[in-house]
DNA sequence: GCCGTTTTCGGCCCGACTGTTTTCAGTCG
C-alpha cells in the first residue's frame, strides 16, 4: 500500500496502474474512517473502480493519453475527473481534502492481515505512532504491551497483531499453479482419510486454474461437520490454526501458506462448490444478476433463495446451481467476470480446448550441443520422441537455442546446423507405424536482438523446417522500441512462432512492453502464432492476452519448454491458460493433424 | 459514486468468524 505523497512523487513522471490501483483503495479507506455508513456507496465505488484499475490490460495512463478513461467499467464520471486531475497537474483536490486530517502511518497498516482502516486509524492515532515505517513501531508498541490496554483492544488482538505483522514481513508471493496443486493434493489425501467426507475439492484461483494461487481453498461434503473440521485441524503439516468455526476453519502451514476448508452437508454441496470458487468478482456480478430477476432473487453458499424469503433451494452440484439462474454452466476457469454470464445466458459459451485434443508439442530442447549461451536440454532427441509417443502425440517440433553468435561465424553455424539436421533426418526415417508420432521438426529458438535482428543468417534458416524467436535480454525498452523489434524478428518468412512473447518470469519479472494490438494485427496478417509456453514459471501468452488474440482470430500454438522429457508433462499447464482466454479447439494450431499444422509451418 | 434485459432514479452481494462486547463492529473472502 502505497501513501498519497509518495505517489505524488511517482505521478510527475509515470503512474501505473498498481500505484493508482492503491491510491483508489485509500481513498476508499479513508471514506471508511470519515463516516462508513454515510459514505457506503462511494466506499463500494472506490474499491470497484480500483479493482478494475487494477484489471486493465493496458495502462490507465495510456487510456488517459486517448481520452478513454471513462470507458473503464467502474469507473463514471467524477472519478475519472478526479484520475485526469491527478495525470495532468500530479494532484487532486478532493483527494487532498480526504486525506487531511488522516495521518499517513495509518495506509501504512493497512496490508498487515486483519487490521483494516478503522482499526489502523485507532492504533495511529491512540499510540501516536508516526510514518515512515509505521509497521515496525506497531510491532515494538504491541511486543511492549501497549495494545492491550487500549480501549477496544485486549490481549488477544494484541497477540494477533503481533503474528499478522511477523507473518507479513516473511510473507511468500503469490504460489505458482504447479506447487500451488501439489500441496492441495497432499491436503486433498488427507482429508479423504476422514470416512465421514463425502467429497473433497480445492477450489478458488486453484481450481479456476489461475497463474499464481493465493490461499488454499478446500471444500469438504461431510456427513458429520465439527469432526471433518477436527479433522483438518489435525493435519500433519500444519504449522499453527489461524481459525476454527462450525463451518470453515483455517490453518497455515510451513512456507506462510494459508489454506482454507469450508464443510457442508451433501446435499449444499453444489452452491459450496460455487461460493468458494469465485472469483470474487465472479461472485458479485452473478449476485447482481440474480437480484435483477423476478422475482428477485438471492444467492449464497447455502443455496439460492427469493429476496426476503426464508426458504432456500439447495443444490448437490453446480450445474443445477448455474440451470436454476437460466445459465449454462460456467467452467471454473471463466469465471472472472469478463463477459460469461452474459455468454452462459445466451448460450454462447465457448467450446473450450482440453488437454486430450493436443496432438504435439511444438518448443522442446533436447540435448544435441548447439553451442548455444543458453541451457541445452538434458534428454536424446529418442528419448523425447519416446516421451511424446506416451503422450499419443502426432507431431513435436526440436527447437534448441540457436548457437552463439560471439564465438561462431555463419559457416560455422550453417554447418553445425546441417549435421543436426541430418540427425533429426534420421530420427524421422527411424518413425514407424506402430509409432503415433509420424513426424519430428526440425526447428530452432531463436533470440530476437535488442534492434529487432536475428542472429542468424537466411540461409542457415532454410535448413530449418520453421524457426521460433523469442526475446530473452533486454526487457526494459520503451513499447515503441520493442514493438518494432518483435515485429523485425517475425518478419523473416521462416519465422513462424512468437515464443512466450512477453518474456514474464511469475514473480520476478514483469513482461515487456509492446503495443499487443500492433503485433497481434502483423501476426493476423502474416500468419505467425502465438505461444502459449506451458512452462508453470512462464504461462506465456498470459490469460487476458490469449483471450484479445481470441477474439481477434489469431491462431495459437502450445509448447512446453521442456528441456527435459518429463517436462513435456507440463502441457496441461498450457492448456489451463488457453481455457482461461477462452481459447477453443480451433483457435490451437497444436490441436490440429499434422498434414494441416505442415500446411501452417511450412508454407 | 456507479449504472441500466426493471430503472436516467433508486437501488447497490452475502455470510462467517473474531474479539470485545452484552448486541455488534470490523475484517475477510
Amino acid at each position: 500500500m502505497l501513501i498519497y505523497n509518495m505517489i505524488m512523487v511517482k505521478i510527475s513522471k509515470n503512474i501505473n496502474n498498481i500505484d493508482l490501483s492503491n491510491l483508489l483503495e485509500d481513498v476508499s479507506a479513508a471514506y471508511q474512517i470519515k463516516d462508513k455508513n454515510k459514505y457506503k456507496f462511494q466506499i463500494i465505488a472506490y474499491d470497484r473502480a480500483a479493482t478494475a484499475v487494477e484489471h486493465l490490460s493496458s495502462e490507465a495512463k495510456d487510456l488517459y493519453d486517448d481520452g478513454k478513461l471513462d470507458e473503464i467499467p467502474g469507473v463514471g464520471k467524477s472519478i475519472a475527473g478526479h484520475l485526469k486531475e491527478i495525470f495532468s497537474t500530479g494532484k487532486s483536490k478532493h483527494f487532498d481534502e480526504l486525506f487531511k486530517g488522516i495521518p499517513d502511518a495509518v495506509f501504512e497498516l493497512l496490508p498487515i492481515e486483519g487490521v483494516g482502516p478503522k482499526t489502523a486509524y485507532q492504533l495511529v492515532t491512540l499510540l501516536e505512532i508516526k510514518s515512515p515505517n509505521a509497521v515496525s513501531k506497531l510491532l515494538k508498541a504491541a511486543e511492549k504491551g501497549k495494545i492491550e490496554i487500549l480501549e477496544g483492544f485486549g490481549a488477544d488482538s494484541q497477540e494477533s497483531i503481533i503474528k499478522s505483522i511477523k507473518e507479513y514481513s516473511s510473507r511468500e508471493k503469490r504460489h505458482l499453479l504447479n506447487y500451488a496443486e501439489e500441496i492441495a493434493s497432499n491436503i486433498i489425501s488427507w482429508m479423504k482419510e476422514d470416512l465421514n467426507v463425502r467429497e473433497v475439492d480445492a477450489l478458488g484461483s486453484l481450481r479456476r486454474k489461475a497463474s499464481t494461487v493465493g490461499d488454499i481453498d478446500i471444500a469438504c461434503a461431510t456427513t458429520k461437520p465439527s469432526i471433518t473440521i477436527g479433522h483438518f485441524c489435525n493435519y500433519k503439516n500444519k504449522s499453527r490454526i489461524l481459525e476454527k468455526g462450525d463451518k470453515t476453519a483455517s490453518i497455515i502451514i510451513p512456507g506462510n501458506i494459508q489454506v482454507d476448508l469450508m464443510v457442508c452437508p451433501p446435499g449444499q454441496y453444489g452452491s459450496v462448490l460455487q461460493h468458494f470458487t469465485g472469483s470474487k468478482h465472479h461472485n458479485i456480478a452473478l449476485r447482481e444478476y440474480a437480484r435483477s430477476l423476478k422475482p428477485s432473487l438471492s444467492l449464497s453458499e447455502y443455496g439460492i433463495k427469493i429476496v426476503n424469503s426464508e426458504k432456500v433451494k439447495e443444490f448437490e452440484n453446480e450445474e443445477g446451481f448455474y440451470n436454476y439462474l437460466g445459465l449454462d454452466w460456467i467452467p471454473p476457469e471463466l469465471r472472472e467476470d469478463s463477459g460469461e454470464i452474459k455468454a452462459a445466458l445466451d448460450g454462447k459459451l465457448p467450446d473450450l480446448i482440453n488437454l486430450s485434443d493436443i496432438k504435439g508439442d511444438l518448443q522442446i530442447h533436447s540435448d544435441f550441443d548447439t553451442q548455444t549461451s543458453h541451457d541445452l536440454g538434458l534428454s536424446s532427441m529418442t528419448e523425447l520422441v519416446k516421451k511424446a509417443n506416451l503422450l499419443g502425440y502426432e507431431y513435436l517440433a526440436l527447437t534448441d537455442h540457436n548457437p552463439s553468435m560471439g564465438s561462431h561465424n555463419s559457416s560455422q553455424i550453417r554447418s553445425l546446423l546441417q549435421k543436426r539436421k541430418e540427425i533429426i533426418d534420421k530420427v524421422n526415417y527411424s518413425l514407424d507405424e506402430k509409432q503415433s508420432v509420424k513426424y519430428v521438426f526440425n526447428s530452432l529458438e531463436i533470440d530476437i536482438l535488442s534492434d529487432g535482428n536475428i542472429p542468424i543468417t537466411e540461409s542457415c534458416l532454410d535448413i530449418l523446417d520453421f524457426a521460433l524467436v523469442s526475446i530473452h535480454s533486454s526487457f526494459k525498452q520503451t513499447k515503441k522500441e520493442a514493438t518494432k523489434r518483435v515485429i523485425g524478428a517475425l518478419s523473416h518468412p521462416k519465422v513462424k512462432i512468437f515464443a512466450h512473447p512477453t518474456g514474464r518470469k511469475l514473480n520476478e519479472r514483469e513482461g515487456i512492453d509492446v503495443d499487443w494490438e500492433l503485433i497481434f494485427k502483423f501476426c493476423l496478417k502474416n500468419h505467425k502464432y502465438l505461444e502459449i509456453n506451458a512452462d508453470p514459471m512462464r504461462l506465456d501468452l498470459p490469460d487476458y492476452l490469449i483471450h484479445e488474440a481470441v477474439k481477434m482470430g489469431i491462431l495459437l500454438t502450445t509448447g512446453t519448454d521442456a528441456h527435459h522429457a518429463d517436462h513435456m508433462d507440463n502441457m496441461k499447464y498450457a492448456v489451463y491458460v488457453a481455457r482461461r482466454g477462452w481459447a477453443e479447439k480451433k483457435n490451437i494450431i497444436t490441436a490440429k493433424s499434422l498434414e494441416e499444422i505442415k500446411n501452417l509451418l511450412l508454407k
